[in-house]
Order: structure tokens, then C-alpha cells, then sequence
DNA sequence: GTGGTCTAGACCACA
DNA sequence: GTGGTCTAGACCACA
């Protein structure tokens, strides 16, 4: 399913909240799909499954994903996950960037920064 | 000197960091100034010494102060530290973007908190 | 006969329960009326059997419904049902509201809330 | 501090939240005071310290406490709290109370149950 | 000393 | 088989 990134990161369940919603996001993790099971998917990357359970319970309070006891954990309406996704990650980009003005990032700087991210050519010279 | 914020913050000692930055980014620390002695910062603030020592030791591991042994430590040249200010937070702010593109995130978004945050008008000239 | 709302709720026994409560309190079955068979309610509603066993079971032992075996089972005497179902509503109630007394909820909030719930005025009769 | 009580509920954790939650609205806990060590207060009643760490884990995500990193958890601002815990009183009142109009509940016997919760004499004859 | 994370393994309810 | 809870105990960062 996904692989853990031993040498960055802070703790493991955030990295597989994350991983999960990256598989959210990018479709390979459907609405109504059945997420694998707590204990394969620790066994599989090579974790406790109590390190799982966390994960999952925190995209549940999130409402990421749902649970039926006994039966399993599944994806959460998909639409309403990418409004949570993108609320998010605009809030967290906004804040970076509130928190740096300070040391003289202008509004020009953040135009080029992302310029060059999304690759646009600034007219002709770029 | 600077209040500390306990809430929902991380690390005190990152608190410091950010802290000291933030007072040599403004101004209100220059070139060459003498920073507080550790014992009395530590003091005035409220924490423990060595949570202050902490800081400063990343200080200078970043090239933001530097220390003369036996005299106490003392703001690096200005300009080299606006420059690794702004080239650290264009970095992060880098970092935070692309980390969100999957949730579709676009150009046109960050443009437009962009100009939100800069309070920039979107009619007249641009 | 009806449909489980898996996302949020309990086990999928109890709502059944709950169902067919509901299904009693509102007249849809009938003082004597026999219930459908364990196993093609089971099969209609996409669950398994074991899990509507244990539901009949449940409702038995409450004396909401009645086994004859090998014949099915069968709704009890409906006044007797309707008194039931009313005594646990106004238990369960008042259970919720002296559990709250703690968090400063007032006689007023509740007649406020239970105006609100059933649409009274508060002006002209009351 | 608080005793557990092993016969009725649910999750020992869950019963952990709401007995912190009840001395801060009763002001046993005051805004600012620190709350008793992880390990020390598992100890005292006897349970798990990744249990008590799981309560505190949620009360903090619900904003009732924050934890300074290597100090302790301290109890958040009294008022904000007490918000928080009238709503989801009335909240969780509101939604039994509709729960069971199907049971017949009336605004009628809300009054009358809210009546003899709160004692309030029903004029003369009560 | 303080909290945070993680593992190993047990026991339970539910389907 | 599925998730949920709990314990015992280890190791770590921070103050």
C-alpha cells in the first residue's frame, strides 16, 4: 500500500494519516472503499497495529474515514474529504506564510515562488 | 526581553529561537549587540538555563549569533543574517506548497491568498 | 423493510432493534403481526443472520416481540409496546439531563430546547 | 483525585475525560493549574499511563487542556470551557429528546420531567 | 520530572 | 475476520 519514511519524519501514525490521505486524494482510495484491515496493514508495513489504530482513529475523529464495528474501516464521502483536504492545506500554506512576512517575503516573492513551482513562464524572459 | 506563548506551541527552546530571530529581523537586536547572558534571560523569561542555552547553541549552529568564550555571544552581520533569514523562509514556504499540491492546491490559489495576506486590490493595477 | 445507516452509529444489532421499534411505534407493525424470517431479512438488508438473531433476541427479552417456535416471531400487545417505548424514552431523557446539571444546563435551557424541538410559541398561550 | 467506577460504563478513558471534564466545571480545576502527572495520576487509580495519556490526547484535541512540552497539562481558559461544555450538553439533550418523539414524547412531559428534575413545585397541587 | 511514541501481546465485542 | 481497549514496559525529547 505505502511505504514509511524512516529518516525524516515525527511519528509514525502521522505519517500514515498523511499517506492515507495522499491515497484519498489522488483516487486510489475511493469513496465507500474498505481501507485494509488494522492488523494486515500494520504487519504489512511492518508496524504495531496499535500505531494503526491511532492513525485511523484520528482520521475518523476527522472525519476522513468511518468505522462499522466488526466489518471495517471505510473512506469517507469523497467530495466532503476535498474540501477538508484543501481547507487545510490553504490554511497551513497561509499561516507558513503570515509567519515569514517578517523576514521581508513579499507578495512578489510569493508570485515567483509559485510561478516557478506551477511552472508558468512569466511571459516572454522566463 | 519576549514573552512566551505556552500554548500550542512546540518546543520552548524553538519558541526562543524564533523569538531572537524574530527581534534581529526587526531591528531591535543589530550587528554585533551583545545578546542577554543566558543565566539572566533565562531568569527573566521564567525558564530553566539550560533551555536557553539550547536555543543560542542552535543560534550558532545557524550562523545567527556567534559566541566569544568568556565575553557572551553577539548578533552576526546583519545583512548575511536578512539574507539567510528570507532564503530559509521562501525555503519553507516552498516546501509547505508543494507538500499540498495533491490536494489541489493551484497557482491561482496561492495567488489569491497572496494577495489576501498583502491585502493587495485585484482590480486596478495587476 | 428498511435501511442501516452505517457511518456514525453504533452496532449494526441495535439499530436494528431500533428499527423495528420505530417501525412498531408508528403503526407499520401491528399487535400480533409476524415479523419477517431471521434469515431473508437478513438476506433483504445485506446483513447476516446472526446479527438479526441477536436482535430478535434483544427485543424478546424487552417483551417487545414474542418467538413461537417454528412458527416466527410476532409483535407483542401494542399498548403494552407503546408503554414501554415510552418509559425508556423518558428514562433515557431524564438520565441525559441530570448527567448534564453539572455543565450548568437550567430548567430554562430545557424549556427553551423543548420549545424549540416541538415549535412553540413562547408568546401567545404559554 | 477521582475514583473509577468498573461495573457500569464504557472505555476506561472515556470515564477519565468526563471526570476531568466534571471538576473543572465544578472548579476543583481552575484555568492555568496544572493537572496531575500522566504517570503519577495512572498510578493513583491504578490503571495504565498510555491510558490516561489517551484522555488527555482527547481533551486536548477538544481544546479543554493544552500540554507544554516537558512542564505538564494545564487546564485551558475557564470561560472557553465552560462554552464548550453547556453546548455539547445541550446538544447531546437535544438529540435524545428528538430521538424519541417517536416514542410520543410531548413538550408536555419534557416540562414535567424538567419540573421534578430541578424541583420546581407545579404551583399549588404539586 | 514531564509528556509522547511505540511495541508486544492479551482480551473483548461485533459480523 | 474486523476494530477497540488495555497493560507492561521500553525509549526518546524537553525542562
Amino acid at each position: 500500500m505505502f511505504e514509511l519514511d524512516y529518516k525524516n519524519r515525527g511519528p509514525i501514525y502521522e505519517q500514515v494519516c498523511d499517506k492515507i490521505k495522499e491515497l484519498i486524494a489522488m483516487g486510489e482510495l475511493k469513496t465507500g472503499e474498505q481501507l485494509p484491515a488494522v492488523r494486515g496493514l500494520a504487519k504489512e508495513i511492518g508496524i504495531n497495529h496499535n500505531t494503526i489504530q491511532k492513525a485511523f482513529g484520528i482520521l475518523e475523529r476527522e472525519g476522513v474515514i468511518y468505522t462499522v464495528i466488526g466489518k471495517g474501516s471505510f473512506v469517507s464521502e469523497h467530495s466532503a474529504n476535498a474540501k477538508i483536504f484543501k481547507e487545510n492545506a490553504l490554511s497551513e500554506i497561509k499561516q507558513t506564510i503570515e509567519k515569514n512576512i517578517i523576514y521581508k517575503v513579499t507578495h512578489d516573492d510569493i508570485i515567483k515562488l509559485s510561478n516557478s513551482i506551477f511552472n508558468k513562464g512569466v511571459c516572454e524572459n522566463d
